[in-house]
DNA sequence: TCAAAAGTGTTTCAGATACACCCATGT
DNA sequence: ACATGGGTGTATCTGAAACACTTTTGA
């Protein structure tokens, strides 16, 4: 029998993309009274779980991601620790761990991740616990210490895309430059200039223009393109060309 | 009496910087047999301590850097956290955790943090034990896994400086605009061009020249700056200025 | 034929790079 | 007087920013 960790946890921010906004899975919490069976807890989380203690938390964080989105192989970056002795210590999350069977008093640290996903990629399911997208923009107060989570990863997020080849995780393989500019113009709140967008990209020897259109729209199809992995490896200098 | 936690510890990587290289703070870690008196072992670690129960990490890091310098107020960021279960499974480590009265088997895991000063700032002291600087470039074997850690504080720094006005932090308050050059060159390992590099700094206007020079060099004397955080934070926008 | 997004080029300006000599001080 | 590091300017090139119209498709 694999033993769970009391004192250490997971938290994921997987964050999506919807084709207009950058999205983050919510999971929904919901405590009825044992007796009553009246509705006591009624909130929101972010998705994250405990580890075994044997596990890497590394995998940990995989493991909610698969769980969740049956995805393998998905971006999946630490990005900080959260471990205030008093950050499960409002009464509703004070009930919560004890509904659950967890020790309220013991300190739990959880370790913050997040992850990117093409929306579109993933059929969503959680072992019966209702699981939806939300537009960080419309993320309301969250159970535990998760809106300070949320703030941290989305910070994260809008430094690392400035220099690190990461976006594509947020689109189909397949993508218009439209959709890249979109992903930008989405994580950092502002508007870019196609013209100049495009001839910064266009140096990107990384981003492989296809022989192939978008078909089924009601305007001029554009290009599609992939992005590769191996000739951002091999011309790894261009690194800071992501500034935009 | 306060407790101490069992799992969770904080790693402090100690930057300072001696006018020509980037150093690390080390410390001796050796262990005498108890019966023969034998040294079984003798090796360095990284410094870092326990966390108690009721103090959140921050603190503990604060606390440990206060213990060892004397001073309060020093640059720290938690740049990653250490969870592998095997982390501190080699046989020394083991050996060392059970001579502590700790329990070996149980997974301590570490948030790591790291720190900048000005070597010349600090007077070294840690409870007796033998506490000193070392050049990053002549760092040997560290026992746990502490040379892993030091290696991700060491990239986060490289990148961090690119974005944060922090290298001021490992310089006396007043510099010469060679001593900053400097910084970078042995933080990224590599010559900038002198007159290139004070055309940059001179845009940034929190860069403050000084009525004052350096005495008693036997050459031209270099005039004195000082980094003002107030004016900074005023001109935000300037930030990315500093990847020089 | 219209609506909708794709795609494209020029000008101007700021900053990056490359590069070599004279200056002020202590010994 | 000499050794040492301080301090400065110019020319060239690359990339950032600002800006508007034509093209292709489906409805």
């Amino acid at each position: 029998m694999r033993q769970i960790s009391q004192y250490l946890s997971v938290d994921c921010v997987l964050f999506g993309y919807n084709g207009s906004e950058l999205e983050v899975l919510i999971v929904d919490r919901t405590l009825n009274d044992e007796k009553s069976g009246e509705l006591v807890i009624n909130d929101c989380t972010l998705t994250g779980n405990h580890v075994y203690e044997d596990e890497p938390i590394e995998e940990a964080a995989n493991r909610v991601l698969f769980d969740l989105t049956g995805l393998d192989n998905v971006f999946l970056e630490q990005f900080k620790t959260f471990a205030h002795p008093n950050r499960l210590k409002r009464p509703n999350d004070q009930l919560w761990l004890k509904s659950t069977g967890r020790n309220p008093e013991a300190r739990i640290i959880t370790v913050g991740f997040y992850s990117l996903v093409a929306t579109d990629k993933v059929k969503l399911q959680w072992k019966g616990r209702n699981v939806r997208w939300v537009p960080v923009s419309e993320v309301g107060e969250l159970a535990f210490d998760h809106n300070l989570i949320l703030e941290e990863a989305l910070r994260t997020l809008q430094t690392r895309i400035k220099y690190e080849p990461i976006t594509f995780e947020l689109l189909p393989d397949k993508f218009t430059l439209t959709q890249l500019q979109n992903v930008y113009e989405a994580i950092w709140g502002i508007e870019l200039d196609k013209r100049n967008f495009r001839k910064k990209v266009a140096r990107m020897k990384y981003l492989i223009q296809l022989d192939e259109k978008q078909t089924g729209v009601a305007h001029k199809p554009a290009r599609l393109y992939v992005f590769s992995r191996d000739v951002y490896d091999k011309t790894k200098k261009e690194l800071f060309d992501f500034t935009i």
